[in-house]
DNA sequence: ACAGAACCTTGACCCAAATCAAAGAGACCG
DNA sequence: CGGTCTCTTTGATTTGGGTCAAGGTTCTGT
């Protein structure tokens, strides 16, 4: 999203830290003034779930700060992340009353919610709202189905040098440094999460970080701070040119 | 959809076969009869690709009949399925001006299009038909998700028996046959479309099928025709109760 | 400063699925 | 009818990643 567009639309809102990306920036209806009126906040703590699969969920929300993962499971325990939420993301489905994911804390987290009533009604009456709603499911089904290639078909190197990739890059946006060369940032998955996210179990992720170290791709401090020292290196280990991803 | 608003909508399309579920059925708008100026046919062979990834692509269109898949490969030739077009299924996306998938005709195939400009243009006039839109991004976006959990945690034996009961349930919905015990239908994927849409290859695919054949879960009859004498013992054997998944 | 917990790494071994190879079964065609 | 092509099955072997197990590192709370 172009800088000024967030600029534009924290007119509309411009109490709250986050970027509504669900809102489209251009719209200048003054409809968007009353998503002041429906807003409220929640704070999770790391871990806490911020609701289950199958529950009743009557709100749709911004992430404020912090990250939280959606995750499916099957009876036996079995677990697969199918999405990560970032700062800004929005999550929640008008027309569906239940959530469809786990729903989970992986850091501290603040959450921007909308009454879903309210939001639809919004919605019904200020198109641009349903637009970026749509162009935005559109990103996260693309990102979606990159991550079906990733799972099913690339090997256990290339999808922790993908990952790293996706987050590296990701990091780079936000923290809008200019990535020149050396590239490093803080893991914000543990050894099991990164294993959940790309089908793997613990164990594997753990020796393919630490062959990839072994072998110069990247270096680490500590066990979550990494260095990129050459980021083309990385992305021929994802095996691919791909530029996007899952974490958007 | 329900079928009243299949035939509410074939109001506004009365030549055509196809629902064109990307436009609300509900929206009484004239506005809808305008879809009828824009739209022309296309056709397909067995084999033939409708478009690559990465070109041009300058209409949406609807599968009116056939069935077409969307792959996405590696540069070493990979291939992952990450969607399939069964008929009234939507393809498409209004914003983007180049396709993100290779489309590839898996029976002869027949399309409905319109030109993305004029489509986009009564998008704006209809909001109902971005809603709509949205409503089946959403579905999609659900199928694909679940289909990550398939590829990233399912053994190939529940790979498969997933697989066989989501077109089972699908061909079950297509031809208003109500299921009550025996279900038959006939595969619409060779084993290595099979095996691209699993993750695995086209070797193991005709294993595992013929180990269920072998268990009794399924029966075959040439290599197509699959009969399924007890389904929940299908669904069982597909690791999960879900009753969704990527055919939608 | 110490105990405990949570998280991470590494090694040894095993197995599900990939790979390599060969042969069967239809379909189509001259 | 036999030949060829495509699709499928089955067998033998290999291997990537899972499983089980044992320690190592931080971090937290007392």
């Amino acid at each position: 999203m172009p800088a000024e567009d967030i600029q534009q639309l924290s007119l509309h809102c411009s109490d709250c830290p986050i970027r509504h990306r669900a809102v489209c920036a251009r719209c200048e209806s003054t409809e968007l003034d009353r998503l002041e009126e429906i807003k409220y906040y929640r704070s999770f703590e790391a871990g806490q779930t911020v609701i289950w699969s199958g529950d009743k969920m009557d709100f749709v929300a911004s992430v404020v700060s912090g990250i939280a993962t959606l995750t499916q499971t099957l009876e036996d325990g079995r677990t697969q992340m199918v999405g990560l939420l970032l700062p800004s993301d929005f999550v929640g489905r008008p027309g569906r009353d239940s959530a469809a994911y786990n729903i989970t804390a992986t850091t501290d987290i603040v959450m921007c919610c909308f009454r879903k009533k309210p939001f639809e009604e919004l919605m019904l009456r200020t198109p641009h709202i349903g637009q970026r709603l749509l162009e935005m499911t559109l990103d996260e089904l693309d990102a979606a189905r990159e991550w079906m290639l990733l799972l099913g078909r690339k090997t256990a190197r290339e999808k922790i040098a993908s990952l790293l990739a996706i987050v590296a890059r990701r990091d780079a946006a936000i923290q809008l440094r200019v990535a020149q060369g050396q590239l490093a940032f803080d893991l914000p998955l543990t050894r099991e999460a990164m294993a959940d996210y790309l089908g793997l179990t613990l164990e594997t992720v753990s020796r393919q970080i630490s062959a990839l170290k072994r072998d110069g791709v990247i270096e680490l401090e500590g066990k979550r701070h990494v260095t990129v020292p050459d980021f083309d290196r990385l992305l021929c280990e994802a095996g691919d040119d791909s530029d996007g991803g899952f974490l958007v």
